[in-house]
Order: C-alpha cells, then structure tokens, then sequence
DNA sequence: CCGAGTGTGTAGTGTATCCTAAACACTCAC
DNA sequence: GTGAGTGTTTAGGATACACTACACACTCGG
C-alpha cells in the first residue's frame, strides 16, 4: 500500500548508525509494541499501525506526527474533530484549496497567523 | 454518542409528512440495508453506518453529504485525501482556523475562490 | 377479517483492525 | 563457545465495525 514501512526503517536505520538504541527490539520496547509487529510494519507485512502506537513512534524517532499519521493513512483525530465541528465549510475550503501550491497555501497560514482577518 | 440518529428521524419525518415513500422500510430499501438497521440507528441503538451507506442516506434525503459523515464521526475520504497528500501544511492551516469564527474562515474561501493568490 | 404496510426486537455473521506470544536463525564480543 | 543482542517467522486472538435475516406486534383501509 503506502511506504510507511520503508520511511520508518529508512529513518530508523538512520539513527541507529549513529545510536545502538535504536534497534528494532529497543524502539519497539519504548514504544510498547512486540519487536516482530514492527519488524513486519517496517517490511509492509502489516497494516499501519494505531494512531495511538504511530504517535509514539513519532516521538521516539523524532518525525513529524501528522506526517507519519499520513502515511499510515491516517489523519490526527484532533484535526477530524476540528472538521467535523464544522463539516461544511472546511469541507469547502479544503476542496478548494486541493490544487493550490504550497506556497499559496502557506501564505494563507501566515496571514491567518498575523491576525489580518 | 452523537446525535445523528435524532437528526435522521426527525429528517426523515418531515419529510414523510408530505411523502409516504419515506417510511423507514421504503428509504431503507432505497439505499439498500435492512430497516431494522436503519431504525437501529435512527434511534442510536446501532453504531453510526458507513461512509458508503451516509452517502446514500443523504442522497435520499437530500442532506448534505458532509454534515451528515460528520455527524457520523466520519470525515469525507475525498477530503481525507486531499489532507494527507500534504498532512504538515493542512495541518498547520486547520489548527490555525480552529477558533476563528465562520464568517473569518468563509472570508478566506472567498478570496481563495476569486483567484486573489 | 385480512392483507398490506408500519416500526422494532433478537440473534448472528463476515471482515477488518491491531495487535501478542513464542520460537527460530544469525552475529559478534568476550 | 557461550551469552547478549539482532531481525524474523509462525500462529494465533481480542475487539470493533457494519451489517443481515427473520420474526413479532401493531394499524388501518376495503
């Protein structure tokens, strides 16, 4: 399906050349999951993991949360209960906003973010 | 849970007020499931139906699409798509709307409608 | 009365989701 | 060569999701 897989055991790898505590086994252990789950997670064997259990991969491995979430096909549930609170208009702009650049998209942010509305 | 099951009901009433096609049994045949399942969830007795089946519930009662998903719990896969291929920036620009009231967020469909970017 | 239609109660089912538990095969340091 | 650590294979399993199938009890017109 996605590559999930292939992006955790790329960034593991990653930080297991300069850290030996980022094993399969240890990560697994910190982030409460049996070493083989995440072995075949990594290999593509399994479905993505919970959202729960991908947040606290994220952490342990320092990657962004909303874009391992994504890769797992899933989105924070704390954006889906800002969506559904007003279904219709984000629906709307999000629609919108599906061919836009990224940069069009950030400037948008940013003035949100200086208060001009 | 949530209040989809009296939203129906009380839809589905008015609407059988002046249609008798819309009894539970004759829409539950119209979007293809049991009216025990329907009446179920009517009544909240039944967790919300699919994406699929809210997609056909709403087409038959001629609701929004989105509003009833969310009032499912659910988010449009289309949308849910279009957040995923770009889950850092969409996430950024939702957390920030958040709080901004309906007629700010509205502003900025407008403006992203009109081409001003 | 009866039959066509109404809503509902009970029981069960197939599939997906999200994992666990235990063992296997290997390397590498000591 | 043994013990600690590595990744992996195999075999499940609990829980939720999204329904179906069928029977029951009622109403109401003809």
């Amino acid at each position: 399906m996605s590559d999930l897989g292939s992006y955790l055991r790329k960034k593991r790898e990653a930080l297991r050349a300069d850290d030996a505590r980022f094993s399969i086994r240890q990560v697994a252990a910190r982030i409460d999951v049996q070493p083989s789950y995440l072995s075949k997670v990594e290999r593509g064997q399994e479905a993505p993991p919970s959202e729960k259990t991908l947040r606290r991969l994220a952490q342990d491995l320092g990657e962004d949360v909303d874009m391992l979430l994504a890769l797992g096909g899933k989105i924070s549930s704390d954006l889906a209960q800002i969506i559904r609170k007003r279904p219709m208009l984000f629906a709307e702009l999000i629609r919108d906003l599906k061919d836009m650049p990224d940069h069009a998209v950030l400037r948008i942010v940013r003035e949100v973010r200086d208060g001009n509305w």
